[in-house]
DNA sequence: AAACATAGTGTATTTATTACACTAAGTTTA
DNA sequence: TAAACTTAGTGTAATAAATACACTATGTTT
């Protein structure tokens, strides 16, 4: 085979799998491409790396230029390197994914190469650039995994949220039903949901008591060896 | 920032961790390096990617031609790309993992990058080349992570096995004490362990029957969503 | 005031985990 | 050849965790 070396080639870049969760259903952050390749088609906000960048600050880079996203805290996902990912040349990318709160933050791209982003329900994702859709599916594997065994849900809902939602969130992600009253036991028995004197507003129906997570109530725990499983 | 390019400059590289267990200890597989930078460094078996090459093939290919080893089913563990983590050029690496029956094969570099390959106890690994140290601590993370869940020690211990060898497995890697009752209650609960009729040889005390992981079974009962913890 | 929608609560049963100590089968030693 | 040694192998009771299950409470809308 042989080499012609185009710009693209031997480079590196970062595809960031954003998840919110929104309207009781997972939502993915995508961009709609306003370069080649993949002109016009929705992706991953994700771009090449700089000579004299580390991945982690490319990561969080990268993703602030095209949506306007910062604090996301990125993690490191999986890399994918097939020969012919990229229409352009040999380029591997590095996946990294976040979980955030979507009200919080107003998308806005801040340059030319992403026409626009938005957040997109993880069962409307269309046929995406490159193998993004293989990325977005490891991506959901690994937060459905995390999800049972580390107490993350709360980085998709508010500030404060009450324990249906909670519930909500668990089912609609794990595809599973769960029992309302053992839910509650089990997840107000770990002790790092502290209860609020508040409660839900603007709701036509009893209001629900709200809570917060109680981030170093929950790492003594887990320095206590208690581990967290739903 | 400027930018001097050299050979080394956006390339791809791969090191391999690759674990066993021998004399009850768990030990990783190393070479000692022929070649710049940190020649004559103990390192772990990796080398640069090709340009025509995908990585999970790179992996393979580069772990025959530094160890001799074979077939050793390689798990893509984490990429490391560090500003400074090569001394010649902006190079990121992508580990792999596998665990891997020390006694099935016999170590035999094909190219003289490597010096020698040996197996080092984890408690007595030097200082190696480049972040190679950060990379073996990634991958023991991993692997103590992944043996509490899944039923991959059985990859470590040869073909037929005693409990006890099993339980010893555990206990050293996990640096746990299991009560021996309990464990063995629990491992046979899950029905994938198939006791064969034959027992230990060349033992100078009672020989301990043998036993075989039986993988269709396994994957027989992980459809059925019963899941595997120790 | 009735209908509606969601919040909130307890108990009994089943299943899993833990703690715990002796006998069995071989080998080595005196 | 018997005693000492080494590791294999086994069961039960107590405790803790998971599950199944249905009604009342609180507010809003009609």
């Amino acid at each position: 085979m042989k080499h012609k070396p185009t710009d693209y080639d031997n480079t590196f870049s970062i595809d960031n799998v954003i998840f919110g969760f929104d309207e009781g259903s997972l939502k993915v952050l995508l961009i709609e491409r306003a370069e080649e390749a993949f002109i016009g088609k929705m992706a991953l906000p994700g771009n090449l790396v700089r000579h004299d960048e580390n991945l982690d600050l490319g990561a969080s880079r990268i993703l602030y230029e095209l949506t306007g996203l910062k604090d996301a805290h990125l993690e490191q996902l999986y890399t994918f390197g097939d020969i012919n990912r990229h229409p352009l040349g040999r380029v591997i990318t590095v996946a990294y994914y976040s979980l955030i709160r979507i009200k919080k933050y107003k998308l806005q791209p801040k340059i030319s190469f992403a026409k626009r982003a938005a957040w997109i329900p993880v069962a409307e994702i269309p046929q995406l650039a490159f193998d993004h859709n293989v990325i977005v599916e490891k991506a959901l594997d690994r937060l459905r995994g995390k999800l049972r065994y580390k107490p993350i849900g709360f980085e998709l809902l508010s500030e404060k949220f009450s324990l249906s939602q909670l519930q909500d969130l668990y089912e609609s992600i794990l595809l599973i039903a769960i029992d309302k009253r053992n839910f509650r036991k089990k997840i107000l028995s770990y002790d790092f949901l502290i209860a609020l004197n508040e409660k839900q507003k603007d709701v036509s129906h009893r209001a629900a008591k709200l809570y917060r997570f109680d981030k170093k109530r929950y790492e003594l725990l887990d320095k206590k060896g208690i581990n967290f499983e739903l």
